[in-house]
DNA sequence: TTAAAAACCGATAGGCAATCGGTTTTTAAT
DNA sequence: ATTAAAAACCGATTGCCTATCGGTTTTTAA
């Protein structure tokens, strides 16, 4: 999934602004960057279409709500930009680190093994059950 | 920095074959997927202005090898796509874990603490440097 | 010197984000 | 109910990029 820089941004204000409108959204963006309701209005669409958000109606205006937070956005785009590099059974995470890992210090390094310390205690449950 | 289906195919193949001339390229994929020489010859010329292949003439023809491996790929293209949902000092890894945990196995984890332990070994010695 | 090989150039098609004008639909106020 | 405003909806355009390929120029080796 290719993500627009403006559809970037309008996902980044309604992780912060949730729910909102296109009125409010582009209330936020006109100062900044200008452009006319109609581009956020589409810029939603998009997103929707995408899959990212969900809406309702409120009143006569669309409400839209992030339907996937940062992180799992976050996952499914490694997912994707690995997926045809990444080979057999190796996991992207995997892949990550091991291109990734020169560019952490000591505490993440800590921050990563509590995480899979964590990751243990789920699979250790899941095997009981 | 998109790379097109053919753009990585042609890298993986590359990976696995280098360095390589057009020639050579297209009689891989002349079987498999049909086209002309040219198209593989642009492929590359793109490929090569990404700064993904380098090239040397050889004879008449370009032989060209990979820049970048496929782990260093893998990572650019991490930060890239994360980079504007990664924020503060928050790393990549860090949240590409924390997205994808879940897929990962009890192996899997063993192989990411051995790669964690490698990491805080070179830490280790940059420090006393 | 010349024929073949390869690079180089340019054009086209197709896909997608961004943009925006104009039209239709919906809503709320009179 | 009527109508004016608000919002959604539609369609077109621009710009960027990959893929594709025909044709021309350059290079090389016989």
């Amino acid at each position: 999934m290719l993500l627009g820089e403006l559809e970037k941004q309008v996902l980044e204000y309604l992780w912060k602004n949730q729910p909102a409108d296109a009125k409010q959204v582009y209330s936020y963006f006109k100062k900044s960057r200008g452009g006319t309701l109609n581009t956020i209005q589409s810029t939603l669409e998009r997103l929707f279409k995408k899959g990212l958000l969900s809406r309702l109606k409120n009143g006569h205006a669309y409400q839209y709500h992030p339907k996937v937070a940062r992180q799992e956005l976050i996952g499914q785009l490694i997912k994707e930009v690995t997926h045809d590099f990444v080979t057999d059974g190796e996991n992207s995470v995997i892949a990550a680190f091991s291109s990734l890992s020169s560019d952490l210090n000591e505490q993440q390094l800590d921050k990563l093994e509590a995480m899979i310390e964590q990751q243990r205690q789920k699979l250790q449950k899941a095997s009981i059950t």
